[in-house]
DNA sequence: GCCAACGTTGGC
DNA sequence: GCCAACGTTGGC
């Protein structure tokens, strides 16, 4: 079992949203970053935990918890040319991009960006590091142990 | 709105 | 295959 913290814009996907969806479960869909992309199509398992990060919103941070709930498939609209993710490049037979479901488990607090920072614990989070980017980034045992029963528990 | 950091693109 | 220019991300 492998865990990940997964960023979604709150305007987007807000945690609230992902559980009002039907089976709480939404498709993981715009992700145009090969990394990130890689860490769904190799290296997630269904089942694995995922904390839901909200992102570029008044007040960054964990807020709620996920797992994830299929294999990695194509992306839609990376072949809409209505979306915003429309990707000219991308062939039907060939697709660039794929992404995975999530289903949303909980809404917890909101953990501040700034909080995480804070504890010594989770000095080597990835999503910490300087000049960080990625929406989507592994997270070791240690630190979702800590976030989930430390952390959301106080 | 600023800006640091990073990924991607494309000319050579 | 190098690397400058450009676009994007995302916290502040």
């Amino acid at each position: 079992m492998n865990y990940w913290l997964m960023k979604s814009e709150p305007e987007e996907c807000s945690i609230d949203m992902a559980l009002a969806a039907p089976k709480k479960t939404v498709p993981w869909t715009g992700v145009r970053n090969y990394q990130a992309r890689n860490f769904m199509r190799d290296g997630m398992k269904l089942g694995d935990g995922v904390l839901f990060y909200h992102s570029s919103c008044a007040e960054p941070g964990i807020a709620g918890l996920a797992e994830v709930a299929s294999a990695a498939y194509p992306d839609a609209t990376q072949f809409d040319k209505k979306s915003k993710y429309y990707d000219p490049a991308s062939k039907k037979d060939a697709p660039r991009w794929v992404h995975v479901d999530v289903r949303a488990t909980k809404k917890t607090r909101l953990v501040p960006i700034a909080e995480l920072r804070a504890q010594p614990e989770l000095a080597d989070m990835v999503i910490l590091k300087r000049g960080n980017r990625l929406s989507i980034t592994p997270v070791s045992a240690a630190e979702w142990r800590f976030i989930t029963s430390k952390l959301l528990n106080s």
